[in-house]
DNA sequence: CGAGATTCATGTGAAGTATACCTTTAGGCTTAA
DNA sequence: AAGCCTAAAGGTATACTTCACATGAATCTCGTA
């Protein structure tokens, strides 16, 4: 039974035309051939980088923008056009692009050198190792390299938050020691004023340059959309105003490219699913909330069980409150969370965690932004985390599902 | 009535501990001459 | 005797705990107008 639905179910999707021409080209990974609207800062970057090519090294350099002004992408860009000049030219060159927010990835010294290294093709322990060996390693195999390095190291506000500055003076101070390589930083932050709480001495050796990408506006937004669009559907697959709509969603949360194009790739993925022939304007409101939907429950899903059961709390909470007085919705500390993670971990034969890490856990799911916890003083009643859940109410039950699954409650 | 002291509940920094993993080393066993 | 395997020793990073002190406005206290 269930293997002849299946069956028509394959059928049914061989069958249908797909939408898509190119479905890669939408997906946040690609780097186009045409950048729009980033001519300046493209250029900027490349003279920056050039001398490079020359064997020289490059200036040290800092780029800025919000989320989704095309940071990443021009940085990729201007890689990919570096190497192919070094590759023909026989131009010793490697550039190494490294995302600092990946948990468990590179949010720590020695995870960060290690990837390093690990990309430079040696293999590194995910610990046990000292510090200052990996280094070593690291160093060795820059050495080996002969060449000139370029570390391009994104969200790298993220990993200086969490793992001080010194990662940064470290990196810079090898150069020093460095006989037949040379190694060149970019950063690439969303925070802007995270440069001015970094120690002067670091501030000024990352940011020899600095690029700043402003945000898009809607109708370059348009445009950007236009030309992937182009190159990523088959002609006629999207009615008209499905792009200009993507476009003024994005532009409404700061001009962010990256989530336009999402939406419009999802927008098309559900028409495809759903049984239409294009993808019409009411795909790109379901995408939305899809969007949102997924990234929540992938986010939720992959955190570790401590966080998942002070999460769940906060869900405890809140539900408790809504009967008690559906009216006014009052807010929710540190010591109620507390209490009931108790609860909960016992329910759950779960090892409860202190009072002091879960402050910091809820710290990070803030910074997560799954949840809004401000320090507030209550004056005579102490201080303490005011806590709220920021789920749109459409979510919320998708995410305690995922949590009482995970849980087992 | 208002300036200062007090207070509460928990934030937060520093130092210590447990765990999981690493390399090195010494001992024991096997093997080949 | 040389070579190989194993297990113990000694070391590290990371997540967490313990300890101790810091915070900051509502509330209290008390001198003064």
């Amino acid at each position: 039974m269930a293997e002849q639905k299946l069956n028509q179910l394959f059928e049914k999707f061989l069958k249908k035309e797909s939408l898509f021409e190119n479905k890669s080209v939408l997906q946040s990974q690609y780097v186009p051939e045409e950048l729009n609207h980033r001519d300046d800062q493209i250029n900027q970057i490349a003279a920056i980088l050039a001398p490079a090519l020359k064997n020289n090294k490059p200036s040290n350099l800092f780029v800025y923008g919000k989320t989704g002004t095309g940071k990443t992408v021009a940085l990729k860009y201007v890689s990919q056009k570096l190497t192919e000049v070094a590759k023909q030219q026989e131009i010793p060159l490697k550039i190494l692009y490294l995302n600092c927010k990946l948990k468990r990835v590179a949010d720590t010294e020695y995870r960060l050198i290690a990837q390093l290294a690990r990309m430079l093709g040696r293999q590194i322990p995910i610990t046990g190792l000292p510090t200052d060996e990996v280094y070593n390693t690291f160093f060795e195999l820059v050495e080996e390299e002969q060449a000139n390095i370029i570390l391009v190291l994104d969200e790298i506000d993220q990993l200086i938050n969490k793992a001080g500055d010194d990662i940064i003076y470290n990196l810079t101070r090898i150069n020093a020691d460095l006989q037949k390589s040379q190694i060149t930083i970019v950063g690439i932050s969303n925070d802007l004023v995270f440069a001015d709480n970094l120690d002067p001495r670091v501030k000024s050796s990352l940011s020899e340059e600095e690029i700043v990408f402003p945000p898009y506006n809607a109708l370059q937004i348009q445009t950007i959309l236009h030309a992937r669009a182009q190159k990523a559907f088959k002609v006629g697959s999207i009615t008209q105003g499905v792009i200009q709509k993507c476009a003024a969603y994005a532009a409404r949360e700061h001009g962010d490219a990256r989530r336009a194009l999402e939406l419009l790739r999802v927008a098309a993925e559900v028409a495809e699913r759903g049984e239409t022939e294009q993808v019409l304007i009411e795909h790109v409101d379901v995408a939305e909330e899809k969007i949102e939907r997924d990234r929540l429950v992938e986010l939720v899903r992959t955190q570790p069980k401590q966080f998942q059961a002070t999460l769940y709390s906060i869900f405890t909470l809140q539900e408790k409150q809504k009967l008690s007085k559906p009216t006014e919705r009052q807010k929710i500390h540190t010591g109620d969370v507390y209490d009931i993670y108790r609860e909960i971990c016992k329910r759950i034969n779960l090892r409860p965690l202190t009072q002091r890490r879960i402050s910091d856990i809820l710290g990070e799911l803030d910074m997560l932004g799954v949840i809004n916890a401000k320090v507030i003083s209550k004056g005579r009643y102490g201080r303490t985390r005011e806590i709220s859940l920021s789920l749109s109410q459409t979510i919320e039950p998708k995410v305690l599902d995922i949590l009482k699954e995970d849980l087992v409650v």
